[in-house]
DNA sequence: GCAATACTTAGTAATATGACTAACAATCAG
DNA sequence: CTGATTGTTAGTCATATTACTAAGTATTGC
Protein backbone atom coordinates (compact mmCIF):
# COMPACT_ATOMS: atom_id res chain seq x y z
CA UNK A 1 0.00 0.00 0.00
CA UNK A 2 1.21 3.67 -0.41
CA UNK A 3 0.05 4.20 3.01
CA UNK A 4 2.99 3.09 4.51
CA UNK A 5 3.12 4.73 8.08
CA UNK A 6 6.59 3.16 8.55
CA UNK A 7 7.86 5.12 5.23
CA UNK A 8 7.42 8.32 7.28
CA UNK A 9 9.91 7.41 9.80
CA UNK A 10 12.18 5.86 7.75
CA UNK A 11 12.50 8.97 5.54
CA UNK A 12 12.35 11.33 7.84
CA UNK A 13 15.26 9.53 9.74
CA UNK A 14 17.52 9.77 6.24
CA UNK A 15 16.37 13.31 5.59
CA UNK A 16 19.13 14.47 8.28
CA UNK A 17 22.18 14.83 6.69
CA UNK A 18 24.21 13.84 9.97
CA UNK A 19 22.04 10.92 10.20
CA UNK A 20 23.26 9.27 6.90
CA UNK A 21 26.69 9.86 7.69
CA UNK A 22 26.14 7.45 10.12
CA UNK A 23 24.55 5.03 8.38
CA UNK A 24 27.67 5.75 5.56
CA UNK A 25 30.12 5.19 9.00
CA UNK A 26 28.40 1.82 10.34
CA UNK A 27 28.51 0.41 6.45
CA UNK A 28 32.13 -0.07 7.06
CA UNK A 29 31.44 -1.80 10.19
CA UNK A 30 29.97 -1.68 14.00
CA UNK A 31 31.14 1.48 15.99
CA UNK A 32 30.49 2.79 19.43
CA UNK A 33 28.92 6.51 20.37
CA UNK A 34 32.01 8.29 20.67
CA UNK A 35 33.26 7.09 17.21
CA UNK A 36 30.47 8.14 15.69
CA UNK A 37 30.21 11.32 17.44
CA UNK A 38 34.33 12.29 16.87
CA UNK A 39 33.77 13.07 12.65
CA UNK A 40 30.93 14.69 13.38
CA UNK A 41 31.60 17.89 15.76
CA UNK A 42 28.43 17.52 17.27
CA UNK A 43 28.48 17.12 21.41
CA UNK A 44 27.60 13.59 22.38
CA UNK A 45 23.87 13.96 23.61
CA UNK A 46 23.31 14.93 20.17
CA UNK A 47 24.54 12.20 18.57
CA UNK A 48 22.80 10.19 21.04
CA UNK A 49 19.44 11.80 19.88
CA UNK A 50 20.09 10.80 16.56
CA UNK A 51 21.17 7.25 17.35
CA UNK A 52 17.94 6.89 19.05
CA UNK A 53 16.39 8.10 15.86
CA UNK A 54 18.23 5.65 13.67
CA UNK A 55 17.19 2.82 16.11
CA UNK A 56 13.03 4.12 16.31
CA UNK A 57 13.34 4.02 12.45
CA UNK A 58 14.82 0.26 12.95
CA UNK A 59 17.62 0.79 10.74
CA UNK A 60 20.10 0.33 13.33
CA UNK A 61 20.58 -1.39 16.42
CA UNK A 62 23.14 -0.73 19.29
CA UNK A 63 23.80 -2.89 22.48
CA UNK A 64 25.42 -1.79 25.60
CA UNK A 65 28.45 -3.93 27.19
CA UNK A 66 30.15 -2.65 29.73
CA UNK A 67 30.39 1.54 29.78
CA UNK A 68 30.32 1.23 25.82
CA UNK A 69 27.45 1.22 23.50
CA UNK A 70 27.96 -0.40 20.18
CA UNK A 71 25.52 0.05 16.86
CA UNK A 72 25.42 -1.65 13.77
CA UNK A 73 22.96 -1.20 10.98
CA UNK A 74 20.02 -3.62 10.48
CA UNK A 75 20.40 -5.08 7.31
CA UNK A 76 17.23 -5.15 5.24
CA UNK A 77 15.61 -2.00 7.02
CA UNK A 78 15.79 -0.04 3.70
CA UNK A 79 13.52 -2.43 1.75
CA UNK A 80 10.25 -0.91 2.15
CA UNK A 81 11.71 2.78 1.34
CA UNK A 82 13.81 1.13 -1.37
CA UNK A 83 10.59 -0.76 -2.43
CA UNK A 84 8.40 2.09 -2.21
CA UNK A 85 10.56 4.23 -4.37
CA UNK A 86 10.64 1.49 -7.11
CA UNK A 87 6.98 1.60 -7.65
CA UNK A 88 6.87 4.92 -7.83
CA UNK A 89 9.38 4.84 -10.62
CA UNK A 90 7.47 1.97 -12.57
CA UNK A 91 4.73 4.37 -12.22
CA UNK A 92 6.44 7.59 -13.31
CA UNK A 93 8.15 6.04 -15.85
CA UNK A 94 5.52 3.82 -17.36
CA UNK A 95 3.30 6.66 -18.22
CA UNK A 96 5.84 9.49 -19.28
CA UNK A 97 3.09 12.10 -19.49
CA UNK A 98 5.36 15.45 -19.32
CA UNK A 99 3.41 18.41 -18.28
CA UNK A 100 3.60 20.13 -21.78
CA UNK A 101 2.43 16.56 -23.16
CA UNK A 102 -0.77 16.93 -21.31
CA UNK A 103 -1.31 20.52 -22.06
CA UNK A 104 -1.16 19.91 -25.11
CA UNK A 105 -3.63 17.12 -24.79
CA UNK A 106 -5.99 19.64 -23.42
CA UNK A 107 -5.98 21.89 -26.33
CA UNK A 108 -5.75 19.23 -28.95
CA UNK A 109 -9.69 20.16 -29.03
CA UNK A 110 -9.83 18.63 -32.90
CA UNK A 111 -11.66 21.45 -34.12
CA UNK A 112 -9.77 23.49 -36.68
CA UNK A 113 -9.42 26.34 -34.08
CA UNK A 114 -12.14 29.09 -35.88
CA UNK A 115 -11.25 32.56 -35.68
CA UNK B 1 29.53 11.74 -2.35
CA UNK B 2 27.80 10.73 0.50
CA UNK B 3 27.12 14.51 0.99
CA UNK B 4 24.60 15.27 -1.05
CA UNK B 5 22.68 18.10 0.12
CA UNK B 6 20.01 17.55 -2.30
CA UNK B 7 18.89 14.21 -0.39
CA UNK B 8 18.02 16.35 2.53
CA UNK B 9 15.24 18.00 0.62
CA UNK B 10 14.02 14.93 -1.44
CA UNK B 11 14.03 12.77 1.62
CA UNK B 12 12.24 15.47 3.92
CA UNK B 13 9.75 15.90 1.33
CA UNK B 14 9.06 12.04 1.07
CA UNK B 15 8.62 12.16 4.65
CA UNK B 16 5.21 13.49 4.51
CA UNK B 17 2.41 10.87 3.73
CA UNK B 18 0.76 13.77 2.11
CA UNK B 19 3.19 14.91 0.03
CA UNK B 20 3.69 10.68 -1.00
CA UNK B 21 -0.18 10.69 -1.45
CA UNK B 22 0.16 13.54 -3.86
CA UNK B 23 2.78 11.73 -5.64
CA UNK B 24 0.85 9.00 -6.01
CA UNK B 25 -1.55 10.81 -7.40
CA UNK B 26 0.37 12.18 -9.93
CA UNK B 27 2.06 9.04 -11.16
CA UNK B 28 -1.75 8.31 -12.62
CA UNK B 29 -1.81 11.69 -14.97
CA UNK B 30 -1.63 15.20 -13.93
CA UNK B 31 -3.74 17.44 -11.95
CA UNK B 32 -5.07 20.26 -10.75
CA UNK B 33 -4.70 22.05 -6.76
CA UNK B 34 -8.34 21.56 -6.53
CA UNK B 35 -8.25 18.07 -7.83
CA UNK B 36 -5.15 17.21 -5.34
CA UNK B 37 -7.01 18.61 -2.28
CA UNK B 38 -10.46 17.09 -2.67
CA UNK B 39 -9.24 13.15 -1.17
CA UNK B 40 -6.73 14.82 1.53
CA UNK B 41 -9.12 16.69 3.39
CA UNK B 42 -6.82 19.58 3.73
CA UNK B 43 -7.58 23.42 2.89
CA UNK B 44 -6.20 24.21 -0.26
CA UNK B 45 -3.87 26.43 1.27
CA UNK B 46 -2.20 23.43 2.77
CA UNK B 47 -1.94 21.60 0.00
CA UNK B 48 -0.40 24.21 -1.68
CA UNK B 49 2.51 24.89 0.75
CA UNK B 50 2.73 20.63 0.13
CA UNK B 51 2.66 21.57 -3.90
CA UNK B 52 5.65 24.39 -3.29
CA UNK B 53 7.73 21.68 -1.05
CA UNK B 54 7.46 19.29 -3.55
CA UNK B 55 8.34 21.38 -6.81
CA UNK B 56 11.52 22.86 -4.83
CA UNK B 57 12.43 19.52 -4.04
CA UNK B 58 11.94 18.97 -7.80
CA UNK B 59 9.66 16.20 -7.45
CA UNK B 60 6.96 17.80 -9.59
CA UNK B 61 6.06 20.79 -12.07
CA UNK B 62 3.22 23.26 -11.95
CA UNK B 63 2.05 25.63 -14.10
CA UNK B 64 -0.80 28.13 -14.55
CA UNK B 65 -3.01 28.69 -17.13
CA UNK B 66 -5.85 31.05 -16.89
CA UNK B 67 -7.06 29.86 -13.08
CA UNK B 68 -6.05 26.48 -13.08
CA UNK B 69 -2.63 25.59 -11.76
CA UNK B 70 -1.67 22.06 -13.35
CA UNK B 71 0.64 19.51 -11.45
CA UNK B 72 2.58 16.84 -13.01
CA UNK B 73 5.74 14.46 -11.85
CA UNK B 74 8.99 15.45 -12.74
CA UNK B 75 10.74 12.07 -14.26
CA UNK B 76 13.82 11.35 -12.49
CA UNK B 77 13.67 12.98 -9.46
CA UNK B 78 13.90 10.29 -7.59
CA UNK B 79 17.26 8.98 -8.99
CA UNK B 80 19.55 10.62 -6.55
CA UNK B 81 17.66 9.48 -3.52
CA UNK B 82 17.27 5.74 -5.15
CA UNK B 83 21.26 5.83 -6.28
CA UNK B 84 21.78 6.61 -2.51
CA UNK B 85 19.73 3.88 -1.33
CA UNK B 86 21.11 1.34 -3.97
CA UNK B 87 24.78 2.16 -2.93
CA UNK B 88 23.96 2.26 1.18
CA UNK B 89 21.94 -1.39 0.14
CA UNK B 90 25.42 -2.55 -1.28
CA UNK B 91 27.27 -1.86 1.17
CA UNK B 92 25.26 -3.17 3.94
CA UNK B 93 24.62 -6.55 2.03
CA UNK B 94 28.28 -6.78 1.19
CA UNK B 95 29.44 -6.88 4.42
CA UNK B 96 26.92 -8.58 7.04
CA UNK B 97 28.58 -7.70 10.23
CA UNK B 98 25.67 -8.19 12.59
CA UNK B 99 26.00 -6.76 15.92
CA UNK B 100 26.60 -9.87 17.47
CA UNK B 101 28.99 -11.53 15.40
CA UNK B 102 30.97 -8.37 16.21
CA UNK B 103 30.62 -8.47 19.52
CA UNK B 104 31.38 -12.14 19.44
CA UNK B 105 34.70 -10.75 17.36
CA UNK B 106 35.78 -8.68 20.03
CA UNK B 107 35.08 -11.26 23.15
CA UNK B 108 36.90 -13.82 21.07
CA UNK B 109 39.10 -14.28 23.90
CA UNK B 110 37.89 -17.23 25.09
CA UNK B 111 36.55 -16.16 28.85
CA UNK B 112 37.06 -19.67 30.65
CA UNK B 113 36.91 -17.35 33.69
CA UNK B 114 33.31 -17.20 34.30
CA UNK B 115 32.45 -17.34 38.11
C1' DG C 1 -20.86 43.78 -14.97
C1' DC C 2 -21.28 40.20 -11.50
C1' DA C 3 -20.87 36.03 -9.37
C1' DA C 4 -18.80 31.82 -9.00
C1' DT C 5 -14.41 29.34 -9.41
C1' DA C 6 -9.55 28.52 -8.53
C1' DC C 7 -5.86 29.71 -6.58
C1' DT C 8 -2.88 32.90 -3.48
C1' DT C 9 -1.13 35.50 0.35
C1' DA C 10 -0.71 36.60 5.13
C1' DG C 11 -0.94 35.72 9.58
C1' DT C 12 -1.44 32.38 13.49
C1' DA C 13 -0.73 28.43 16.41
C1' DA C 14 0.64 23.73 18.00
C1' DT C 15 4.11 20.62 17.70
C1' DA C 16 8.51 18.61 16.20
C1' DT C 17 13.45 18.94 15.35
C1' DG C 18 18.19 19.43 16.27
C1' DA C 19 21.44 21.67 18.63
C1' DC C 20 23.51 22.95 23.24
C1' DT C 21 25.14 22.81 28.48
C1' DA C 22 25.23 20.92 32.94
C1' DA C 23 24.97 17.38 35.82
C1' DC C 24 24.50 12.46 36.78
C1' DA C 25 25.60 7.23 36.43
C1' DA C 26 28.26 3.44 35.52
C1' DT C 27 32.43 1.18 34.22
C1' DC C 28 37.42 0.29 33.92
C1' DA C 29 42.47 1.04 34.99
C1' DG C 30 45.83 1.53 38.34
C1' DC D 1 39.50 3.64 46.39
C1' DT D 2 40.14 7.22 42.96
C1' DG D 3 39.99 9.19 38.78
C1' DA D 4 39.36 9.00 33.96
C1' DT D 5 36.33 7.26 30.32
C1' DT D 6 31.80 6.48 28.27
C1' DG D 7 27.43 7.12 28.11
C1' DT D 8 22.99 9.05 29.77
C1' DT D 9 19.33 12.32 31.47
C1' DA D 10 17.21 16.71 31.90
C1' DG D 11 16.36 21.12 30.61
C1' DT D 12 16.78 24.96 27.34
C1' DC D 13 16.51 27.32 22.99
C1' DA D 14 16.01 28.57 18.05
C1' DT D 15 14.00 27.20 14.08
C1' DA D 16 11.13 24.43 11.02
C1' DT D 17 6.94 22.04 9.98
C1' DT D 18 2.17 21.57 9.16
C1' DA D 19 -2.07 22.74 9.89
C1' DC D 20 -5.64 26.47 10.04
C1' DT D 21 -8.67 30.92 8.90
C1' DA D 22 -9.49 35.10 6.67
C1' DA D 23 -9.03 37.90 3.14
C1' DG D 24 -7.19 38.76 -1.31
C1' DT D 25 -6.42 38.25 -6.79
C1' DA D 26 -7.35 36.58 -11.24
C1' DT D 27 -10.43 34.06 -14.64
C1' DT D 28 -14.41 32.33 -16.57
C1' DG D 29 -19.31 32.11 -17.62
C1' DC D 30 -23.82 34.13 -17.80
Amino acid sequence: MTNNQGLDVVFQTLADPTRRAILARLARGPATVTDLAAPSGLALPTVLQHLRKLEEAGLIETTKQGRTRTCALRAGALAPARSWMEEQRLLWEGRHDRLDDYLASLTDTPKESPS
